[in-house]
DNA sequence: TGCTTATCGTGATGCCCAGG
DNA sequence: CCTGGGCATCACGATAAGCA
């Protein structure tokens, strides 16, 4: 005789697989799911009502509250149970409705553009058009000068694009500096201001050497904390000149040279601070 | 026991990079 | 030039624990 392993669940009224339920519960798996959400959206109701009542938004904010109410509870969690990569970050707001009343009340503009963000969300249903909250500076933590509203898919490019610098050489001679927040954004750009094939701008940062781009442009490109290896390999040549020289303050102008020097000496790899 | 809340794990997104 | 793994970001889902 086998016995039916079923329980019955106290939400649906059904009898179901024992597996389907969790240690502690009476609810079955889907039904506890729902009771979850269900739970979840009813302590965000409060805090919105709360927020109504106190004229800080008015009740067509509604579904854009909801969605910063869920974000700010999941930042607060991320950091109080450290999740990876949150293990040296903190929040400054011990709960959703605290944090999300901030938000409105002391970055204005950061609720405009949450509201702006979650409309456009809301007709296209897209993922990579949530609103998110970020952190300006990825390492910093959760505080209102640290915050702004970024959607999913800016948040994505922001998490892994690296910023760089470029150092354009044309003729020898350093023809412009330019700041990148990506690579990729480097290469289109480089691709339309210099002219120069896009297979030549499949280049590699932080390697501290002059790259031949083509098109008489020669380039260095460093990261934002990158690194340059050292090379022993004397590849390129320092020249420093030196000039001790008598200075007319009153007329502007130099009296005369009285020292000069040059020094020159080998170096395996270029780099340059940001 | 029925339901809610706290805690922890997984998934989506999109860039970078190595390697064929 | 293409592909797939790795990674950093955040939202969402699953499970354990708590409370009346």
């Amino acid at each position: 005789m086998e016995k039916i392993k079923t329980r019955f669940c106290s939400r649906c009224k059904k009898n179901i697989g024992k597996g389907e339920f969790y240690k502690t519960s009476s609810y079955c798996r889907s039904c506890h799911k729902i009771s979850n959400q269900m739970g979840k959206v009813k302590r965000a109701m409060r805090a919105i009502d709360e927020l109504v009542e106190k004229g800080i938004i008015t009740i067509n904010d509604t579904v854009s509250a909801l969605s910063l109410y869920s974000s700010c509870e999941s930042r607060i969690n991320a950091c109080l149970y450290k999740k990876e990569g949150y293990e040296t970050v903190r929040c400054d707001w011990d709960t959703p409705l605290e944090f999300m009343t901030d938000i409105i009340v002391e970055l204005p503009t950061m609720w405009t553009d949450w509201q702006v963000q979650t409309t456009l969300y809301e007709t296209n249903k897209i993922k990579s058009e949530k609103p998110t909250i970020d952190r300006i500076d990825s390492f910093g933590d959760y505080t209102l000068s640290n915050i702004q509203m970024l959607s999913f898919a800016d948040n994505s490019i922001k998490a892994k694009s690296k910023p760089c610098v470029v150092l354009v050489i044309k003729d020898l001679r350093l023809y412009d500096t330019i700041e990148f927040c990506s690579l990729k954004e480097m290469r289109e750009k480089l691709i339309r201001k210099l002219g120069i094939p896009i297979n030549a701008t499949n280049v590699k940062v932080d390697t501290g050497l002059i790259q031949n781009l083509g098109n008489g442009y020669s380039c260095i490109f460093q990261s934002k904390n990158g690194v340059v290896p050292k090379s022993i390999e004397p590849r390129y040549k320092v020249v420093i000149d030196k000039k001790t020289i008598k200075y007319n303050i009153e007329t502007n102008e130099d009296v005369e040279i009285i020292e000069q020097s040059q020094s020159v000496f080998n170096v395996g790899s270029l780099s340059f601070s940001i």
